[in-house]
DNA sequence: ATTTGTTATCGTAAATCGACGATAAACGAA
DNA sequence: TTCGTTTATCGTCGATTTACGATAACAAAT
């Protein structure tokens, strides 16, 4: 962007859209699928799950890392991925607040 | 992207993706949120209450409306904005469905 | 010490994003 | 018709994203 106007909107809104910008990726959504189903775990099981190169998945994950959702152990000469139990909880409220903010059902008739 | 390979992922990986992505910028989650408290309804509205110029929040709301999160009902000269239900009825269920695969607390020890 | 396997980073290229001003389009009112 | 208001679109710019191969960094094993 040309100027960053991020600053003039709530610390909320910018930590949910934060939220919601590192989960606006299939390959993002589909990594912490994977490490909260526990079907892979290290960096390159990832890479075997995913129809990406290692060097993308490597950098997906630096973004959901960047973003405080997922959390990296280094076991030896591999890295182990799992979610970020506190980053994690923030955005399930987040998100939750944002889901509970605007209900299911429309609210009046403006239009 | 250099080549979308989007289509490797499952529909419902890309639908939530993309709603994630159309509430990643704060001035996206500020405009569903004012429809939704119903503070503003009309484009110019929404530009008051902003910090944005008008073309910057038109094309905003363009991309909301290509998500399908909101649909805009022309109203003589002006366009009344309110958020789609349907949309956002699927959009709840796609988050939802997230939030219920990850949930809160760690599911293992992994790491 | 060298090799092998794993992950992160660098460099690069194309595409998209985010912002703006300017302008067009469409409507209502005068 | 003409004018003013409102919104969408165009054109543009720099920044960011997404992807990849190549390479560096590092641990374990030979």
């Amino acid at each position: 962007m040309a100027f960053n106007k991020r600053e003039q909107f709530t610390a909320a809104q910018q930590q949910t859209a934060a939220i919601a910008k590192a989960l606006g990726h299939p390959a993002r959504v589909a990594i912490m699928q994977l490490l909260a189903q526990r079907q892979a775990c290290v960096c390159g099981e990832l890479v075997l799950e995913l129809p990406l190169s290692q060097s993308t998945v490597s950098q997906h994950l630096k973004e959901l890392k960047a973003a405080g959702l997922v959390q990296g152990e280094i076991d030896g000469a591999r890295v182990c991925y799992c979610i970020d139990a506190a980053g994690w909880a923030q955005a399930r409220q987040l998100l939750g607040a944002l889901l509970a903010e605007l209900p299911a059902a429309p609210i009046g008739s403006c239009c």
